[in-house]
DNA sequence: AATAAAAGTTAATCTAGTTTAACTTCATTT
DNA sequence: AAATGAAGTTAAACTAGATTAACTTTTATT
């Protein structure tokens, strides 16, 4: 069944019953999405926060120079969206991406908003997500600040190693905040041990 | 009354009875810190969110090399924490030190959790209060990737032009991620048309 | 199997921002 | 009013990472 890994994952933050899982499964859609497609496109309101079942998504923004600045992947077992539009129901400054054939459970803005009143336990559950993903938001603001584009690559290779094996290497060096030809520079240092 | 500032921040939010409101401000400390004082300290747990009423804090993070990196101030109506320790009640990565004499409405661990039981209300609040401050934050992020330093500083000087008036220039150097030299180099050039 | 396109590499040159250090201005204390 | 220290400035020398451009490897398409 699809909507497992989804209802495990929930069951990490907080206990819903049988009733509750079916109401929540109601109001959510399984979704597949090709290579190359967009979820959500910088300038459309989004319209969907978004469970991954299978397969990696890209966020990003492009700049005025036409420049993608990738902010997040996400993998299975994660969230993906643009939240700023979504809370606000405003245009999108991100493009999330499919990198993969993606797989996911989409919540829609309205019915979110309805299982929120349904299952108010969700709030909780919503509250947890978004303090964890805060969290790792502003720790990557200070290890971009403080640490160099050699020693954030070897964080970001040991705190995602399925990501790096999976993504090819010039969207990791837009996540790293370098170019494409530094990281590979960076990484033929590396493999001659410094 | 010092708990108006609160209240009112609430109800933009969620709408509380008076019961409610008294619940929720018996479980919270009114308390002031003198300048230079610390509320939370790297290696601590975390054992507060904070409502500022007054004042003015930094939240910093201090490297091996005894450098100071901000991730962020907070002024009246803005909350501040180690919120990663905080959720997690493990040592803090992050210092709060008070910029100027600061009065703030603290929630404990416990009582905040408490509180989410006895108004679950709050689960909705704080996931919106949440919510935004992730979303500045991934923000932020994209910033610091695809504008310059000078690009960055205007930015901040329109975004919160009362943190630029009230905060030493060198810590919003840091902020920057920048060197307080620098900035100096900045504004200047400013000061004379770019 | 051949070709094209996408992804990754290497190296030379360049630049935004750092480092160091000496100096000035402002604030605080006596 | 003098003195100490904190905050801010200026400028020269330096470096991490960008840019440009030519090249190689991998992957996809016919």
């Amino acid at each position: 069944m699809n909507h497992k890994s989804l209802l495990d994952y929930i069951n990490k933050f907080i206990s819903l019953t049988v009733e509750e899982e079916n109401i929540l499964l109601s109001k959510t859609t399984n979704r597949r999405y090709l290579k190359d497609q967009y979820i959500v496109q910088q300038g459309d309101v989004c319209k969907s926060v978004n469970f991954i079942i299978s397969g990696c998504t890209k966020t990003f923004y492009m700049d005025q120079e036409g420049q993608e600045h990738i902010v997040m992947f996400a993998i299975e077992d994660w969230w993906t969206s643009d939240l700023g539009s979504h809370i606000t129901q405003t245009p999108a400054d991100f493009n999330v991406q499919c990198i993969e054939q993606t797989q996911l459970i989409q919540f829609t803005y309205d019915n979110l908003e309805e299982l929120y009143k349904e299952i108010p336990k969700l709030e909780r559950l919503f509250r947890k997500i978004v303090e964890r993903a805060f969290v790792a938001s502003q720790k990557r603001i200070i290890r971009n600040f403080s640490l160099s584009a050699k020693e954030r690559y070897q964080v970001f290779k040991t705190t995602y190693p399925k990501i790096d094996q999976r993504v090819p290497q010039y969207m990791i060096a837009s996540y790293l905040g370098i170019t494409k030809e530094f990281l590979s520079k960076i990484k033929s240092q590396i493999i001659q041990g410094q």
